[in-house]
DNA sequence: CACCGGCGTCAGGGTCGCGTCAAGGACGCT
DNA sequence: AGCGTCCTTGACGCGACCCTGACGCCGGTG
């Protein structure tokens, strides 16, 4: 199910997205201003985020520099404004797409859909399996199997396996882990880390004391390894 | 180097856009017809693909269920339609943005870099690896590895060695190096200099007492040397 | 030849980060 | 309402890392 974030602050406008948006089986968060759209973001981790520029309490700009802080999460932009330098500073700060209200519902849709397909994470050539010695990742179908057998992961045991196993050997740093499976405002609290470390080390490595795939780099994070 | 691909029938649109695009140091490929830009595109693999829909010899959504077929590049439609049916099916058939003429050139340079920067893959910037004799250094990745075997160093000893490679070969003066990896106000203290350089050079030089990468420069600073 | 400043080396001690365990509490499901 | 799952939070021990001081070496200088 896709998870869609709605930010404006026309009540008519947020019903009738939500309405068409719930009616195609979306899931949709809403919120009416910027604060709200960075809390909600951060709370619930939508697909794709559907952004008003004409917020009452901040710069539509500076949502979208709040959001690119910690997450790539696709930004269509709404906005009354045509002028060509408005939209060429939202594209630039990190927005993916830029629709002038009035819009059509469909055309919409239609550009929503494009940002979420592209979103999706079928790498160039690469797949979405990873193999190591212990165990199996796919990505796509959201499955961990060792020996032959599915492993249960909780939600979050899974956003964090998926960071790392996306960082493809590359050092992770304990911040952007925390930012991209807690939310922007958890940049310190290393502990989670610790706990869920324990647990995805516990859950898929052979000898948990002796980690040879989830691999701590002390100081500055960790490494996913095959 | 960014490579695009300008696909339209009307050579001013075409001359417009090559000479915007080349002023901006995009190297530019350009195509007339739908199979000509299939073609192109398989030979020239661009980064992103501007695409007129109205095509003298197919139809632009054949020409994006094409490219669709064998590559996730971005694909950027330009038309003079502005019926939103139009824009839909586009967009379905696996166009990433749509631009109605007449379009804003700013815009549209706008709407190129998202495309663009959204395609390329996280953190894999530029040239992160740099090689010596003895050892390779990732610094994308941080990771250090000698004779086919990870290197481990502490966050201060890769922070330390990260700010000499950055320095490419130039000398990099001991003040420079305590603000970087110490902070501001530790301009004075080049003992912790001496102690971590022994380190770095103990971990990766070949003969650590007589160092061929990380080279002393008495009374100035130190310097790495490839 | 004695002195001195800069550098490299070594070893010890305090501190910090990490792994582990367990309990409390929120939430959803039956 | 009861239950279980999951997330959060705190405490604790241990090992690693960072700092620090002492010492020896070397080249330059008076």
């Amino acid at each position: 199910m896709t998870r869609v974030l709605v930010v404006d602050d026309e009540p008519a406008i947020v019903r009738a997205l939500v309405i068409n948006l719930r009616a195609r089986s979306y899931e949709v968060d809403a919120a009416h201003d910027g604060a709200g759209a960075l809390r909600t973001a951060a709370a619930r981790h939508p697909d794709v985020v559907v952004l008003d520029l004409g917020l009452p309490d901040m710069d539509g700009v500076e949502v979208i520099r709040g959001l690119r802080g910690w997450t790539r999460v696709p930004i269509l932009v709404l906005s009354a404004r045509h002028a060509s330098e408005e939209k060429v500073q939202a594209l630039d700060a990190g927005a993916d797409d830029y629709v002038t209200k009035p819009f059509g519902m469909d055309e919409l849709l239609a550009r929503l859909r494009a940002a979420v397909r592209r979103a999706e994470p079928v790498g160039d050539g690469g797949d979405t399996v990873v193999e190591t010695a212990t165990f199996t990742v796919d990505l796509a179908a959201k499955k961990v199997n060792r020996d032959g057998k599915d492993v249960r992961l909780t939600p979050t045991e899974w956003h964090l396996l998926e960071v790392l196993v996306r960082g493809g050997g590359r050092l992770v740093a304990q911040k952007q882990l925390l930012r991209e499976v807690w939310g922007p405002s958890y940049g310190t609290e290393t502990n989670y880390l610790r706990v869920y470390m324990a647990q995805l080390r516990r859950k898929l490595e052979a000898d948990p004391s002796h980690p040879k795939h989830f691999i701590t780099e002390p100081g500055m994070g960790y490494r996913f390894e095959k």
